[in-house]
RNA sequence: GGGCGAGUGGUGGAAUGGUAUACACGCAACACUUAAAAUGUUGUCCGCGUAAGCGGGUGAGGGUUCGACUCCCUCCUCGCCCACCA
């Protein structure tokens, strides 16, 4: 018997695979049968570590399946090179950060090669390249032309140490999202894009897609929608000034129990009305204050409240006309609706506080709580509210808003969390924006013939303290001719987020070398919308909104036919550390899976991930489980030089082992169709566990077993499939489907409970009847000493499973 | 504070209204061996019992049902996401 050599094995196979081409997808295929099968692609670090081996190993056993099945099936892998990431890293090692990228993507081609997978490698995508980068300037001017791209400058979030801005999505608790440095406000001249415009229609077409309920509810959280009223309430001075402030509330069913009013530090209202304020000097005190404060201090929720009354002015409540003070505090978000809330302490938890902590008036409003005590968030039914008492707040807003629209004193309103996607990065490592400055004709784009605008090789790549990219240090780069004057004229300096190069790599696989279009349109509708997108939650807000707008809006400007990117989207879990903890190199708890590879094999590695554990929930790495699965890829191995010893062919197994065997075929292929790899393979098991049972096995049923393990242990499964005698590939062959005639057996076990224990189980033919069912088990002599002397009270029979005796 | 998810043997986990613990790891005994490793066989939720068997058992408590790991309610613990968004 020849040994079962997996480094041999597995070497021979992969370079079988390279050499053949087998796994370059062609193009024109009869609509219907292509499948476009996508996970999302790594950023080069420099080590493929197991979290990838997982998004990727468990993923591959997919397209493989589907590929048989007679799927055109593109699964193709590439670089998200360009970004912070991967600058940092270059920096932290003094290494420029292209040397540093390009180094990496050599390293990690060649481990993820290594996972045996059948990605089409000639479609690559490295989004740091020229020839990639050149379509993301080329999209860039697009939303430019459309009006989705603006220059702002604004206060914006920006990373002491990363030394540039970041957008709201990358900002975590507060702090940047790959330093974890708390992030300040700066203002800074920036460019955005317009992703608000696409608010309503990115949360209304979740509906249409297979994704995973929590992924959908963070992006709805997220886009945060919230229907309410636009209140405007008058402002009146000593001097009989009257001025408008507006406010946005979506319990405008409470506006009886508003006491004050507060605008956020950054409103305009302040500065307007400086003379008719009496305690400038303590309220501009305070805005200061306000303005340094880090953002982490201003949302922590235990903090103290804080503010200020403008004194010398009150607003006047439109509904009663009662005068109210005003305040300036920093609970109320400068960007948020109109940067000023009516304040009701009795029925608004952050109002209450304040309230409680200046002393000021609470005023019910909407009864159904005890606001001497605490506060009332809750619907109900309104009190002191003048002609409105009575309705339930529900019915409430609606009257009060009418009202308000018919006394044009305000307007309903709807309001977004969502904020437009900030892109500019004071960095070097990124696309350069497209952008010339000319002191005669103003903001040029780049004209599209000479893109792309590339990054320059400079030396001095750092980020500097003063807030301008690097860029802006190199002559060469900066300066450069008016397209439309020809006069002198400046680049901008700033890169794109690297978040905008991975919105649209997908679209570029399709048709990777083309260098007219970033991608032909029939090739575009023939692979589009994607069938499958398996990749990590964490980018449940960030990647997969922003491909979702890219979209949206390459749609609009006419080069797409279709509305989402992602049909159908699936999670894998993480993995952690063996101790539980996030896997880090600094814990010392990271799993190498080079190593794995080593003592296990490539076939054992991808097939224990898939048999881990449930796909989506990930957990703590456990290696002795490992040994099982090689164990069991050793059996399937013996029993093929075993098969000799037995009939081989032309013997007919026994039926209940062929019943078995389709069942397995139906299980495995249903499973890998819902990515539940870890039961497959348990099926996988069970059925070599009865194989090496059979005294006769036909050759025909051992190869639908190598069949069936392919997709997870594809060398393995390629070395036993020539030999028995094959000359293709085993890839090139057709998935076996299961005979439901064969699966069907004449007899089965009925279980037996008598008042819901089970107390007899024995053998029936399929298909009695609930009477004949019953005779049978009455006749038992397990049954008959429960029951003697008792009266059956009824009898639930559930055909071809159990039956119920109720004494 | 809000949202979502999870809690099952010594361990990873299976079962989504019908025999709880499939499959695997680990462990124990045995076989093979001078020995070990590897491999194979058998056993392995807990209690009582030589056994047949009986009783208990899926974080806790309650409910619905002939029947609940599964559905509903209350609570506890853990994880993830969001968080002064009016």
């Amino acid at each position: 018997m020849k040994k079962y050599d997996f480094k041999k094995i597995e070497k021979k196979w992969q370079r079988y695979w390279e050499k053949t081409k087998i796994h370059k997808v062609k193009d024109s295929v009869k609509s219907g049968k292509n499948f476009y099968h996508l996970v999302m692609f790594p950023y080069p670090s420099g080590d493929l570590h197991i979290g990838h081996w997982y998004n990727f190993a468990p993923a591959d056993v997919y397209a493989r399946m589907k590929k048989m099945q007679g799927f055109n099936v593109l699964s193709p892998m590439g670089f998200d090179s360009f970004g912070l990431p991967a600058e940092n890293a270059a920096i932290k090692r003094k290494i420029h950060p292209k040397d540093w990228t390009y180094k990496n993507i050599k390293v990690m081609t060649k481990q993820l090669k290594s996972i045996g997978a059948m990605y089409d490698w000639s479609r690559k995508v490295i989004t740091s390249d020229p020839e990639y980068y050149k379509w993301t300037q080329w999209m860039f001017l697009q939303f430019y032309k459309n009006g989705l791209a603006y220059k702002k400058k604004a206060p914006a979030n920006w990373c002491p140490k990363c030394h540039t801005v970041l957008a709201n999505e990358q900002v975590v608790d507060g702090k940047c999202e790959r330093c974890e440095m708390e992030v300040i406000q700066r203002e800074i001249e920036q460019w955005l894009f317009k992703i608000t415009k696409y608010a309503d229609e990115l949360l209304k077409d979740l509906d249409k897609l297979d994704w995973p309920e929590k992924t959908k509810i963070m992006q709805v959280n997220w886009i945060g929608r919230s229907e309410g009223a636009i209140i405007k309430f008058k402002i009146k001075s000593e001097k009989l000034k009257l001025e408008e402030l507006e406010v946005f509330t979506t319990r405008i069913d409470t506006i009886f129990g508003c006491t004050y009013v507060v605008v956020a530090p950054e409103h305009e209202i302040i500065s307007n009305l400086k003379s008719q304020i009496s305690n400038l000097d303590e309220v501009e005190k305070y805005v200061e204050e306000a303005r340094h404060k880090l953002e982490r201090e201003r949302l922590t929720e235990d903090k103290q409240k804080s503010g200020v009354e403008l004194k010398g002015i009150k607003a006047i409540n439109p509904f009663n006309n009662e005068k109210v003070p005003i305040f300036v505090a920093d609970y109320v978000l400068g960007h948020y609706g109109t940067g000023a809330v009516m304040a009701v302490p009795a029925h608004d938890k952050r109002d209450f506080e304040f309230a409680k902590k200046y002393g000021l008036k609470i005023t019910e409003s909407v009864s159904g709580g005890d606001i001497k005590n605490q506060v009332y968030t809750k619907d109900g039914i309104l009190v002191n509210s003048n002609q409105f008492i009575g309705l339930t707040s529900e019915k409430a807003r609606e009257e009060m808003t009418k009202w308000l629209e018919k006394n044009k004193l305000g307007s309903k309103q709807i309001n977004y969390k969502l904020r437009d996607w900030l892109v500019s990065r004071q960095r070097y490592w990124g696309a350069p924006i497209p952008i010339i400055y000319c002191d005669k004709c103003g903001e040029m784009p780049v004209s599209e013939k000479d893109l792309p605008v590339k990054l320059p090789n400079v030396k001095n790549y750092l980020p500097t303290e003063e807030g301008r990219s690097p860029l802006a240090h190199s002559e060469k780069f900066i300066n450069v001719k008016c397209p439309k004057c020809k006069g002198s004229a400046k680049r901008e300096t700033d890169t794109m987020d690297t978040f905008v190069c991975s919105s649209w790599y997908y679209l570029r696989y399709v048709d990777p070398k083309n260098k007219k279009k970033f991608a032909d349109v029939n090739k575009l509708k023939s692979w589009f919308p994607i069938d499958i997108y398996i990749g990590g939650a964490e980018h449940a807000v960030l990647h997969l909104l922003y491909s979702r707008f890219f979209t949206k809006a390459l749609r609009d400007f006419g080069y797409l036919n279709f509305d989402e990117p992602f049909d159908a989207l699936r999670h894998q879990g993480i993995i952690l550390g063996p101790d539980g903890q996030k896997m880090s190199k600094s814990k010392g708890n990271v799993i190498d899976p080079d190593e794995l590879v080593k003592n296990f094999g490539v076939d054992a590695v991808r097939m224990y991930l898939c048999f881990m554990g449930e796909y989506s929930q990930g957990g703590p790495w456990n290696s002795t489980g490992i040994m099982g699965v090689k164990r069991f890829l050793e059996r399937v191995w013996k029993l093929h030089f075993h098969l000799e010893a037995r009939l081989l062919s032309g013997s007919l197994a026994s039926k209940s082992f062929e019943s078995l065997l389709h069942k397995t075929i139906k299980k495995v292929s249903e499973d890998i169709e819902n990515l539940k790899f870890n039961t497959a393979i348990s099926a996988l098991m069970i059925l070599l566990n009865e194989m090496e049972k059979q005294e006769k096995l036909p050759v025909t049923h051992y190869a639908l077993l190598v069949m069936l393990l392919s997709p997870f242990a594809p060398h393995i499964a390629e070395e036993l499939w020539k030999n028995l005698g094959h000359k293709k590939s085993i890839f090139l062959e057709k998935w076996p489907q299961d005979d439901s005639r064969k699966i069907k057996e004449n007899t089965y076990n009925l279980v037996v409970q008598i008042n819901s224990k089970v107390r007899d189980v024995f053998e029936v033919s399929v298909g009695i009847s609930e009477a004949e069912a019953k005779d049978l088990t009455l006749q038992r002599e397990n049954v008959r000493k429960w029951i003697s002397g008792k009266s059956i009270q009824k009898a639930i029979f559930i055909p071809n499973k159990l039956i119920n005796i109720v004494i």
